[in-house]
DNA sequence: ATTATTTATGCAATCGATTGCACAACTAAC
DNA sequence: GTTAGTTGTGCAATCGATTGCATAAATAAT
């Protein structure tokens, strides 16, 4: 069985005195084929152990069956997730997908979204980099008339297919819970509030606060960059400055863990003295002591959304591909880190 | 710029008055082109946005620069990393990543070697899955000549290039490492000791303990899955017993992560009374607390490494491929789970 | 029995880049 | 000035599947 060579249409052709259209046509289920030599045809190449060139139908038809996925980062818990959710439904619709990651820089942008336009993927998923700075590739995709789905960070001037969860609600959730907690004086860790998500945050906090008849306090309100050492920065300065609070709701798990462990480092109770609300539902968020309240993404359903959304511009005339945003409600994962009363 | 139609070397080839063929020498950097006419191409290529068509080249070239990534599962921090780490690489060198899971179930993975090939990449990275019942499709890829590289779960009935990591090197440090705390009776959590990783573990852990005079005892052996239940369950065992323990050294950081809930539970002191080793470095072992001592497998870099083997075999010839076995050391990341001195 | 229609298949071009071979034009050697 | 060698391009086939158009054969309609 050194079958080395790959068998082709054409050798399935020879064996049975017919030709290559007819074998490619029966092989597609076209219905001009008769019954009897379809049925040779599928017999032989199960013979001669056919497998299609894809590379040579995708030439042809021009579809590659090719997803390209851009995301920021493939081994953060978020988007390997995403990746993972859009990979389940591409992969039961004999589609591949193609990744990389810009690790948040442009350029890398930029030269992904052309790697992919030359891999020829019939389409591409993406999530906008934290410092994008201009959408020009996308452009081309769409101009090509090929798909595209952008999740979590979007942007208005892209008209085109997006799922992101509502920010806005989710912080508003979270703040609502701990002011339901009891807590009043209630700081919230941020990031320059360039990007949508942030600035949703942010004013779902703001509203929540206001709904309740509390102030919103800027010197509450900190912006860094979200990771843990912030977080601990963050929570240093609060307790320096002896500011008064009993809460933190932080748009980051990584920023809220990273103010668990200074609060805990100063002798303070969570969530007695500060109840604790972080953003992500980061894996690590429910091994923390005590596990942290945080909101959850539904990542994976985030990315069977984006697949669907994706097959649906696909599968819709060129002319007046199908653009659809949807919005995926978060839930707030309550945990002991910001549960004061017991229900 | 409605330039909806892509330009081939066939436009370029008629606005210089030459040949399609001599467009393709001059963009290869043929030295038979002079060096005007290559002058002129790459000109002209430039003003009429000229990419070049993957997959019309592939097709006669036979290389589709594809890799096909098969991991058990796309959003653990383990094989995202190790899939970032692929990426790097691969993106450097202007090669694509195709991922693809196969969930630990068989026919996935068989399926998804089927759709690699079908695919035609120029060669697959993989990890075996666990309920694996033979390499049939591995054999096959290997038949065909293209390059195979099996990272973490491996196997010796196949004759490719392997990365792995010292799993016996990881467990013998670990072990080793809670001796010298004072450690002496220490209980170890594995799995069916079918795959070679976890064997390779538990031969560390019972050469440890021999080699410093400690006898083995198989009543602090626990069987399971490995998951945060299998260390709860196995911790509860333990005490419920009343088993004479002071330290677990568990082949994964979930079991672990169980475990010290439990201890914790039950008022004993991490690492005072039962010191906590785990394995694999998953990110949330730093945000633990105490934060868990485990062992290091370098994920990221077994990407690359994983990687620079496949393009070694992919650039050797085809009738004397490279084989080569990459052993990986792991590192002891001592936390506090298991610093009972001082350093 | 003749025409119209359906059914099943073949022919040949096509997708875009690559490449072995041929060949013209020019240079160098004797 | 004839032969040998070098240099730069072109020609045409090829990679494997797909598809519009043509056509032969079989069936239905008149």
């Amino acid at each position: 069985m050194e079958n080395t060579k790959k068998t082709t249409i054409h050798d399935i052709a020879a064996k049975l005195n017919v030709t290559a259209s007819t074998v490619s046509r029966a092989l597609k289920g076209n219905p001009r084929i008769s019954d009897s030599t379809r049925k040779a045809v599928l017999k032989t190449a199960r013979e001669l152990n056919y497998e299609p060139n894809q590379i040579a139908s995708a030439l042809r038809s021009g579809r590659t069956q090719l997803i390209g996925m851009l995301v920021p980062t493939i081994n953060r818990s978020f988007f390997s997730s995403i990746i993972r959710g859009v990979e389940e439904v591409a992969n039961s619709l004999d589609y591949r997908v193609i990744v990389s990651q810009s690790n948040e820089v442009f350029e890398n942008e930029e030269n992904a979204v052309r790697a992919f336009l030359n891999a020829r993927v019939d389409g591409i998923i993406a999530s906008i980099g934290k410092n994008t700075q201009h959408f020009d590739h996308y452009k081309q995709v769409l101009e090509r008339g090929l798909p595209l789905v952008l999740f979590d960070r979007t942007t208005p001037q892209l008209h085109t297919s997006q799922v992101v969860i509502d920010d806005y609600q989710g912080a508003y959730l979270a703040t609502s819970h701990l002011i339901a907690q009891g807590c009043v004086k209630i700081a919230h860790f941020t990031t320059e509030r360039k990007i949508d998500i942030y600035k949703e945050r942010y004013r779902g906090y703001v509203n929540a606060l206001e709904d309740h008849g509390i102030a919103p306090n800027e010197a509450l309100v900190f912006s860094g960059s979200l990771q843990l050492e912030d977080g601990r920065a963050h929570a240093e300065t609060l307790l320096q400055k002896k500011e008064n609070f009993d809460a933190i709701f932080s748009a980051s798990d990584y920023a809220a863990m990273g103010a668990m462990q200074v609060v805990r480092e100063n002798g303070l109770k969570i969530p007695e003295d500060v109840a604790l609300v972080g953003f992500l539902n980061e894996p690590f968020t429910s091994f923390t002591d005590p596990p942290l309240t945080t909101v959850n993404q539904f990542p994976i359903e985030m990315g069977h959304t984006a697949a669907n959304l994706f097959f649906n511009a696909l599968n819709s005339e060129k002319e007046k591909i199908v653009t659809k945003k949807t919005v995926i409600q978060p839930e707030l994962v309550i945990r002991a880190s910001s549960l004061k009363k017991k229900p």
